[in-house]
DNA sequence: TAGAATTGCGTTCAAATGAAAGCCAATCGA
DNA sequence: TCGATTGGCTTTCATTTGAACGCAATTCTA
């Protein structure tokens, strides 16, 4: 399949709040944004179009409403971005990303715990 | 101080080299691009020229040419982008990031040790 | 039932981005 | 010394982004 444009930033917010959701409307994204980010319903709306023109959405009629759900896999797409990040910043390594979240961002214990548990998984699943 | 405006994508794989290099030539960042990416001398000038205007890198003149280099500290940099990115992608959530790098991308086992120590050293150093 | 609100669809519009091109002065190699 | 190269500075230019409008149809609501 031809690859689709990337996802702009500001469509990304967007795009996590349908997957979150699994299926929505316009108006559900616009009440799902976090209450500082204040954009307009018509903004809102001109993102999800662009997204489903991009490939990134499918969407059908419920009603007067549209309904707006992914058509990509989530993961393929953070994929992307975040491999697109870890070239452009890191010149590919991905270690100095965990570094600097580790060391500039913290944890709490309990992600702590879980990113050992994920780690050891890691090395169970290979020989 | 007055908050400088983001690096662009494209900006930021120059930016990038500049920070390895210490301080560095147009021509010099040029070369070091990785060897599929392949840049104009005039484009890879105007990226730097941008990043100097956006307060990013600051310049020195060394005979005909212009030299450089980092005005911002480069942790600081990748703090804003990062955040952002976990942000719109992941709703301010580290962890799932973590899980997408370490499931998705593969760690080498060099890099599980260290990512190990890191957890360690965080954990040392905290109550 | 008449006006208010909600949505879709098409447009708009300025600023940012990606990617150079043009012209000119310094300089280097033959 | 003369042409090629290099770099600086200025400008260009299409596309993409971010952020919304306007209108028409539909659906609530008083």
């Amino acid at each position: 399949m031809a690859k689709r444009p990337p996802v702009a930033k500001s469509e990304l917010e967007v795009v996590q709040i349908v997957w979150q959701l699994g299926e929505a409307s316009v108006r559900q994204v616009l009440e799902a944004l976090p209450a500082q980010r204040k954009l307009d319903f018509k903004t809102v709306q001109t993102y999800l179009r662009r997204l489903e023109a991009k490939g990134y959405l499918r969407t059908r009629r419920d009603g007067r409403a549209k309904l707006y759900a992914p058509r990509v896999r989530p993961d393929q797409v953070v994929r992307e971005v975040v491999d697109d990040l870890v070239h452009r910043l890191f010149a590919g390594e991905s270690l100095p990303l965990f570094q600097h979240l580790i060391q500039d961002r913290g944890l709490t214990d309990a992600e702590i715990g879980q990113l050992r548990s994920m780690l050891k998984e890691l090395e169970d699943r290979k020989p």
